[in-house]
DNA sequence: GGCTTATCTTGCCACTGTCAAGATAAAATT
DNA sequence: AATTTTATCTTGACAGTGGCAAGATAAGCC
């Protein structure tokens, strides 16, 4: 709490904070180790014990990103859990929002160049964003949804090919849209067009699936 | 030709390929103004006068990748031209082909915070590779193509939604497997499984509308 | 108390992008 | 052909960066 303190008590947690709050302000070009730890209060050396280097720090900041992505995902799906239809359109809008809202954010967490994810052992934040992402596809299938674990190397070629089709397009939206590839799309339409694909995906993951 | 010369001749062309070569073998990490003049074999101020700073310098090289793109749909596509459900796989493979193979390059081209890119005005390349990608839309629809120009304000929403769903799926399976996050595609299906989505895509895409 | 360990600071290094000023050569003009 | 103008490249400087090594401080533990 007190900043004359020589040991700071949460400095990790305070890194993190001034980490995100300067990718917000000056984004990613701006953000710079030294600036973290001048925000955090600290010196420009203090940032390596907790996290080695920057590779280390914008990996815990991906990983944060990814714990709100998680979090918006559910809110966003369980208000209309069991239409399959506004399901999809839900998980398209809370994903390109996060893209939107968070755009520094959104391009860190997928920069395999910049940042370090254990692949065999995701964190939990990663994990769990790709869980509410399954179990979107999963639910439109008829299946019942993962609890856990959305690594399943069992997982048949079918349900793996309704996945790929709803996470590519769903992220392809939302990184086109954010780097400005999306220019014919009149933005007064954008949501109109997003949710109407987002119905077509729905209706072709769901054929054959639900004949209840 | 001689590297005793005071000018160098062609020291813009000679910038774009060291930076080319710079970023295939250290990647953007690596990649420094000073790095391509060292290569270049000019001092380290000298790329000011053709670029400006890096960023103008990034973006010629963004604009040169988009051009190899455009070149490698076109190639990919030709020979399959007329079958509607190859040429989607073609196209799928080149985009997500190009990825693999020049990573750094498909990366710069997607970065709008590194790069700038008159988006009232694209350069030639870039407007070449959304023609492609356009042109392989309209022909699934059985609609004429483009012979240039693909940012036509009075496209109908409903040619937009299927250019929509084509690119957004392409690009963001290309960009999810370059950066690491399609780990639940075993590698040795990874091409089959495209394939097979890319037929659904066409499939739905085409419904309707080639009842000849 | 004394010892160990975790945490943070200070000082340093090579390197970076950008700028300003100057050097050189090519092109244009006369 | 001589001179002026312009384009191109170099040199030198500046503040800022990431990372390392060594030291300072404090907390935890015996």
């Amino acid at each position: 709490m007190n900043a004359s303190k020589y040991h700071h008590g949460d400095l990790k947690r305070a890194l993190l904070d001034a980490a995100e709050e300067l990718l917000e302000e000056v984004g990613l070009q701006g953000f710079t180790l030294r600036a973290c730890a001048r925000r955090a209060g600290v010196s420009h050396a203090a940032p390596k014990h907790h996290f080695g280097d920057a590779r280390g720090l914008l990996s815990a900041v991906a990983e944060r990103g990814f714990g709100r992505l998680a979090d918006a995902l559910a809110a966003a799906i369980h208000p209309v859990k069991g239409d399959l239809v506004a399901e999809i359109q839900a998980t398209c809008q809370s994903y390109v929002g996060f893209a939107e809202n968070h755009p520094e954010h959104f391009r860190i967490m997928f920069r395999d160049d910049l940042i370090c994810i254990d692949r065999e052992h995701p964190p939990e934040p990663v994990a769990r964003t790709f869980m509410e992402l399954t179990n979107v596809i999963l639910r439109q299938r008829g299946e019942p949804e993962l609890k856990f674990s959305p690594y399943d190397p069992d997982r048949s070629d079918a349900v793996i090919n309704d996945i790929i089709l709803g996470w590519c397009y769903i992220h392809g939206y939302a990184h086109l849209r954010l780097e400005g590839q999306l220019t014919m799309i009149p933005e007064n339409t954008h949501l109109a067009q997003m949710n109407l694909a987002a119905e077509r995906l729905s209706n072709l993951l769901s054929a054959g699936h639900n004949a209840e």
